[in-house]
DNA sequence: CGAAATTGGGTTTTT
DNA sequence: CCCAATTTCG
């Protein structure tokens, strides 16, 4: 293929504004992309075009993203486009790029290249033991509410020093305290927190001339993906890497930004044509990816929210079904409607990795888990309890950090004494206060002559960390990570002490450390020059949504949030409450525009089928189970675009949408269980009672067997299932 | 020092 | 309701 022919190729079945984006030259460019209109096509494109136009070369394009599944997909494409080339770029996320470039020059900042990277887990820890050091009740300043008052400041640029002169109460007096602490014992133990990763990064760019010049140079060309969810931390090092070409070009849609609680400010994209004036605007409108009906669905609902930016999505597959809306007892009757959705949809020919289920909160994912393993649904949850963040994990890894990283004193005592070998609390103070007394680090404090150890403690301090030399050796070696660990796992008598605990839990446990050896296994099979530290930097930076799998058959299950950038032809939304969606401390903190911007995103993921179910009735967390309402997010979608009958001809059927209508009603009356009505009890007029809602009056009838009933006190009316409320006539 | 028992605390979303 | 961390006892 020729050059123009390869570049006719890349333009191939673009749209007009696609193709504007994929073509634009220097300048910064702002791509308003709504859901489902190609974005990613889009960069990659792009990426290609430059390229291919000889206008920009592999090494000159940095593309970041959010999550390592988004930078892979864009990666791969990337490489399907253009080749081997693709290796020069980094495409990667925000994260691995400021790691990267942090472990280039660490020794600028004071760190070594081998720091390590802690998790929110391991802030709390540290955060603590600066608490106790300063003889801070932790009851009442406890280590979760500094970490997120911390981790907010640095997601705000704000440093210690800057924190400390602004600070406005007690409270924040104590954070100030905390902040400086916790940042100079970070660096002692040569660690960094994710926040960290973006600060630092900022920090050698500002800070040295040389570097900033070196990387602001080399990157001639910058894309940013979902520049909706950026934070001003990432703003600023994109302004300084920008700095010099100005070629930058971000990707976003204002009305998927769903992370301001991680500090995200939506500002960086309404405000972008203020930064940049001569900034290039593109917007995408055209979407490839669900029927008219959903997108009219998710159009209505954002419009109910204040300055956003004035798009509309639009697309030629056509209208498709109604948005399906179904009410249920509990959240039991949801799950087993859903899960018997599930069933139905699968034994017409669906594959269930078609199906998808979406709630608020990770919490509510557990009764569906139970309904789909008791009907035999194989599924997937994404989110929740994470793989790397289990105990025997974290262990695990914390033994190859502390062989990485010997002034980790985190990773240190959660090893110590794990297993059990008699090292307790005292014995590592002494050890932690005799290398901070020296000024040494952890490790070589642990194998020289503590001052105040038991003999039992001592004997066995050096038997661990004989154990510690001898895997130290074999890591000098650059072998197979996986045989690292298989050999630290034996070595150490991890293994053996579950072994013996003969429990289902630690055989579970040791389950996990196989997966753990297989995936470390994995990683040396993929790296191409794969390190001990590169693979302890990979697993920190592991989120679990980079975990779904897409091609065995599996329903996901998962969080809106982790939904974010996925598709999926049938989408159940599940918990359409006031309270759970809109979550009720987004009601509280008044932040509903987000929560809506979070239904918009959670709508806009189905392609085909939607459904959005809600229960009257939800457990708390205490136990009892409280009466719900439902979401104000169904109102605010219009009744024509949904199977719901509309206000106006309320009793009469809509014709075409009974049958399906009917069936769905059987089907949750089959599985709601519990004592039934038939519908045909029930006449306009009739005075009933409702178990919770107390009395009330039918005032209409609807196919499917649903009685609208007025009840006393109630502004509105409600539809109830005949067959599954708790109704009865007077 | 370790294991068991109790208590209290907290549940939005996550790179 | 469930988990975790602290406390208490052996």
């Amino acid at each position: 293929m020729s050059a123009d022919a390869a570049i006719d190729h890349l333009l191939e079945g673009l749209n007009p504004p696609q193709r504007d984006a994929v073509m634009h030259g220097e300048g910064p460019m702002l791509i308003l992309a709504g859901a489902g209109s190609g974005k990613t096509r889009v960069i990659t494109h792009r990426i290609a075009y430059l390229l291919r136009t000889g206008q920009a070369r592999p090494g000159e394009i940095l593309a970041i993203t959010f999550t390592n599944k988004a930078a892979n997909e864009m990666r791969e494409r990337v490489e399907h486009l253009v080749g081997r080339a693709s290796r020069a770029m980094w495409v990667m996320t925000f994260h691995s790029a400021c790691a990267r470039m942090l472990r280039a020059y660490a020794n600028e900042l004071g760190y070594t290249r081998q720091f390590t990277i802690y998790d929110t887990g391991d802030q709390r820890r540290l955060i603590k033991q600066v608490l106790d050091n300063h003889g801070i009740d932790t009851k009442r300043y406890t280590p979760r509410a500094m970490q997120s008052q911390i981790s907010s400041a640095k997601n705000k640029l704000i440093w210690p020093e800057v924190y400390a002169e602004s600070v406005g109460s007690p409270f924040e007096e104590i954070v100030a305290e905390v902040y400086k602490d916790y940042t100079r014992e970070l660096l002692r133990m040569n660690a960094m927190d994710y926040d960290d990763l973006l600060l630092n990064a900022v920090r050698l760019l500002e800070k040295n001339q040389e570097v900033r010049d070196r990387y602001a140079q080399q990157f001639r060309w910058v894309m940013v993906d979902e520049y909706q969810d950026t934070n001003a931390v990432q703003y600023r090092w994109l302004q300084l890497l920008t700095s010099e070409h100005r070629n930058l070009a971000v990707v976003g849609d204002d009305a998927q930004s769903i992370y301001s609680f991680r500090a995200a400010d939506i500002r960086n994209i309404l405000e972008f044509e203020e930064d940049y004036p001569d900034a290039h605007v593109v917007k995408l409108e055209q979407n490839y990816r669900s029927t008219q009906t959903i997108l009219d669905a998710a159009n209505a609902l954002i419009a109910n929210n204040r300055g956003q930016m004035p798009k509309h999505l639009w697309t030629d597959l056509g209208d498709g079904d109604p948005v399906r809306v179904r009410e249920m007892a509990d959240e039991y009757a949801e799950a087993r409607w859903v899960t018997a959705e599930i069933q139905r949809l699968v034994d017409e020919g669906v594959s269930r990795a078609e199906i998808a289920v979406f709630y608020r909160t990770n919490a509510q994912s557990r009764v569906l888990d139970e309904m789909l393993t008791r009907a035999g649904v194989a599924y997937q949850v994404i989110g929740g309890p994470k793989f790397y963040e289990r105990a025997e994990v974290k262990d695990a890894i914390a033994y190859l950090t502390f062989l990485v990283n010997p002034r980790d004193a985190t990773a240190f005592t959660r090893i110590a004494n794990s297993p059990k070998r008699g090292i307790g609390q005292t014995s590592m103070s002494r050890v932690l206060g005799y290398a901070n007394d020296l000024g040494i680090d952890v490790w070589e404090a642990a194998r020289g002559e503590v001052p105040g150890l038991t003999k039992a403690a001592r004997n066995a301090l050096g038997r661990f960390m004989d154990a510690m030399e001898t895997l130290k050796a074999k890591a000098a070696e650059n072998g197979p990570v996986a045989q690292l660990l298989d050999a630290l796992l034996h070595e150490t008598g991890y293994l053996d002490a579950l072994h013996a605990e003969r429990t289902i839990e630690a055989q579970g446990r040791v389950e996990n450390l196989q997966e753990l050896v297989s995936a470390a296994a994995q990683y040396d099979i993929n790296a191409e020059n794969g390190s001990l530290e590169e693979y302890l930097q990979q697993t920190s930076l592991f989120a679990d949504a980079d975990n779904i799998r897409d091609d065995e058959g599996l329903v996901t299950l998962m969080t809106m949030h982790n939904a974010k950038g996925l598709e999926f032809p049938i989408v159940f939304m599940i918990g359409m409450e006031d309270g759970t969606f809109p979550h009720s401390r987004s009601i509280e903190e008044s932040n509903l525009e987000e929560e809506r911007r979070l239904a918009y995103v959670g709508l806009t993921r189905a392609m085909r089928q939607l459904t959005l179910t809600y229960a009257r009735r939800r457990m708390g967390y205490g136990g009892g189970s409280a009466p719900t309402i439902k979401s104000r997010f169904l109102d605010e979608i219009p009744r024509e675009l949904t199977d719901q009958p509309s206000r106006i001809s309320r009793g009469y059927p809509t014709p075409g949408r009974v049958a399906s209508w009917s069936q769905a009603a059987a089907a949750s009356a089959e599985y709601a269980g519990g004592d039934t009505n038939d519908a045909q009890l029930f006449r306009v007029g009739d005075e009933i009672v409702h178990a919770q809602l107390g009395d009330g009056v039918v005032t209409g009838l609807q196919p499917g067997g649903i009685v609208v009933v007025h009840f006393a006190g109630e502004g509105r009316d409600r539809s109830l299932m005949a067959d599954v409320a708790p109704i009865k006539k007077r």
